[in-house]
RNA sequence: CGGGGCGUGGCGCAGUCUGGUAGCGCGCAUCGUUCGGGACGAUGAGGUCGGAGGUUCAAAUCCUCUCGCCCCGACCA
């Protein structure tokens, strides 16, 4: 039993004024978290339980697909990064440091270096495989601007599992063991997760997929059909792009445009709609310079962009690299272009006599025709979805979402046991990389999400599951009332339930509302009253009424409550697409 | 990295423009009265005004530099 007049914590009356997140703002002013700098935080006593109860949840259903835990270090030599190449690749997300003798030592980001390591020294054999290990560890990630409290953090706690198959099929089937796994967890900490397939991005893989809890405090933004059979990040998603009929190809021809520099402005002036226009956009590769060539009517989906040139720097080009390359701002055109990389979109083929830039200020040029008038050193589909549009393989009308990033999978193919040399023996005596895969849970960030699910204008309402303590007693007085909230306790205790007693000198009302503000999910009130009535007053936290339990039932009436709420976190329930809730 | 905002006691803020004894509410401590939804009274503790330099008789306030935090964007396993 922990006594709030000992509790190493302090309730804010007010919202702290850094706190713009429901999350964040109920985390600091219940006194689970403390910031010690920009995205590094203490979990204090009460946020620490919670990470335990999370973490708790999360290694039974890695236990239960039988994954092993174990630890692997923070501080690694560079040695491994340097062999898959990420100590280069990574920049400056990844904290570097030397050890006294000078040597390279990086803070980890990630373990699938360590992982791949730990995997081929084990597992010599195909006998031994499949095997998954995972491990609980502090993950250091420069961020470059954390946000949102526990949300986007640079120092947290994160599950990462990884699994060594022999092949692709072997893969596929540990693969959705953990998608399981990963669905199961989330539900029994409360949240329904949208799954949507992702962007590999630095983890080199060859498939992934993303859990979120949708929330509009999320910051990935997510595309869902109406059925929910396509859910994707809108990172990689696609849709279908509507043709338009312009007619067949005519001459191109040059037009004065005076002060007309955007593609509404252009569209309008010409009276043309903008899917006859040709949009440009400038991006810097980190060494050169892209022109990408998009229908108007469309926007460049950035992260699908750097996949296409490889370029994980990219970045909109600055006015000078513009000018160095002698484009025009406004009335740049790829025509007649010849030393910059041009990237078209897959919307332009299919488009006949575009309106574009004439690369000289006050003009463009009609009819413009690919791969008539200019020619792309890169194709492919670099369109953002759009609200609206429909969905390419059942044509169902896409919806945009916004969601928490809580869980991520990916298949990592032979990326890392190739560079590495982790290989196993197989039944056909010949040495062969093992197939891997990497899986990951923020803890904080998954507690932060099941405030953002659960609270109410008074507090957080904790999920039975992960709640720091099960039951909180609001003791209102002293003497017989005091000795009554202490024997309680002792015997929920006895129960198996965790206590949070309220024993403070405070007055009913700071009691009631930091009980609220705490949001344990049970809340006992014993005073003169309900002494008097040989009662104590229960109220769920979610739950609006208070009830008078007669004093030899209230254990077992807490104890049946409680096992109703942990039977209805059902983690079995079949997959449906979830929406985003009204609290 | 670009844009915006903010650093004054544990929390929320005023004071800065127009330089002149550092304030308010909450919280905290002691005493008394209260005692079922953030009680009341009295007394009290607590702040080198983020830091450094400068201007001035005098700087929270003006100038320069710097550090930190928050928000938007960029970025992002």
């Amino acid at each position: 039993m922990q006594r709030m007049s000992r509790l190493f914590a302090r309730t804010l009356r007010d919202d702290p004024a850094e706190a713009a997140i429901v999350s964040h703002r109920l985390l600091l002013r219940a006194g689970y978290i403390r910031p010690l700098g920009a995205g590094i935080y203490s979990l204090l006593p009460l946020g620490w339980r919670v990470h335990c109860r999370v973490v708790q949840v999360v290694r039974e259903e890695m236990d239960r697909i039988g994954c092993q835990e174990l630890l692997m270090p923070v501080v690694h030599p560079s040695d491994l990064w340097e062999r898959t190449g990420r100590f280069h690749s990574v920049g400056s997300e990844m904290a570097r440091l030397k050890d006294r003798w000078g040597r390279d030592m990086v803070l980890a980001m990630t373990h699938e270096e360590v992982a791949t390591e730990l995997g081929q020294w084990v597992a010599s054999s195909y006998r031994q495989l499949p095997v998954c290990i995972y491990h609980f560890q502090t993950k250091f990630r420069d961020e470059p601007r954390p946000r949102g409290g526990l949300l986007r953090v640079r120092e947290f706690t994160m599950k990462d599992a990884y699994s060594f198959d022999t092949d692709l099929e072997s893969q596929e089937s540990t693969y959705q063991d953990f998608m399981d796994a990963y669905l199961r967890a989330f539900r029994r900490c409360g949240i329904e997760p949208a799954i949507v397939e992702s962007d590999a991005g630095a983890m080199q893989g060859s498939g992934a997929h993303e859990f979120h809890c949708l929330t509009e405090a999320g910051e990935d933004t997510l595309v869902v059909s109406a059925s929910g059979r396509y859910a994707a990040n809108i990172e990689i998603a696609t849709a279908q792009k509507p043709v338009f009929d312009h007619g067949e190809p005519q001459p191109i021809e040059k037009v004065a445009t005076p002060g007309q520099e955007t593609i509404d402005d252009v569209a309008a002036y010409l009276g043309v709609e903008t899917h006859q226009t040709l949009k440009a956009v400038f991006y810097w590769t980190g060494d050169a310079l892209a022109f990408v060539a998009i229908r108007g009517d469309l926007q460049v989906n950035e992260a699908k962009l750097r996949s296409l040139l490889q370029a994980p720097d990219l970045r909109l080009a600055a006015d000078q690299e513009l000018e160095a390359a002698g484009l025009v701002a406004g009335y740049a055109s790829p025509v007649g272009l010849s030393n910059v990389t041009v990237v078209v979109d897959d919307s332009v083929e299919s488009a006949t006599n575009l309106v574009a830039g004439a690369n000289e200020p006050g003009f463009h040029l009609v009819n413009v025709n690919y791969p008539r008038d200019f020619q792309a050193d890169l194709r492919g589909d670099i369109a953002q979805v759009q609200s609206g549009d429909r969905s390419v393989d059942h044509d169902e009308p896409l919806e945009l979402m916004t969601g928490i990033e809580i869980g991520n999978t990916f298949k990592l193919g032979t990326y890392y046991s190739d560079r590495l040399d982790a290989q196993y023996l197989g039944a056909d005596g010949r040495r062969h990389p093992f197939v891997m895969g990497s899986y990951g849970i923020g803890v904080g960030r998954l507690a932060a999400s099941v405030v953002e699910r659960y609270h109410d204008a008074d507090g957080i309402i904790w999920p039975v599951s992960v709640a720091p303590y099960d039951v909180h007693i609001v003791q209102l007085g002293t003497g017989d009332v005091a000795a009554d909230a202490e024997r309680l306790a002792g015997e929920l205790e006895e129960a198996g339930l965790s206590v949070l007693l309220d024993d403070r000198g405070d007055s009913a009302g700071v009691k009631f509302n930091d009980a609220d503000l705490i949001g344990l999910p049970f809340r006992c009130t014993v005073s003169r009253r309900t002494l008097a009535a040989s009662a104590v007053e229960f109220k769920p936290r979610a739950a609006t009424d208070r009830q008078s339990i007669p004093r030899d039932q209230i254990v077992q009436t807490v104890l049946e409550a409680r096992t109703a709420a942990l039977a209805a976190l059902t983690p079995d329930a079949p997959v449906t697409m979830p929406t985003i809730s009204a609290s």
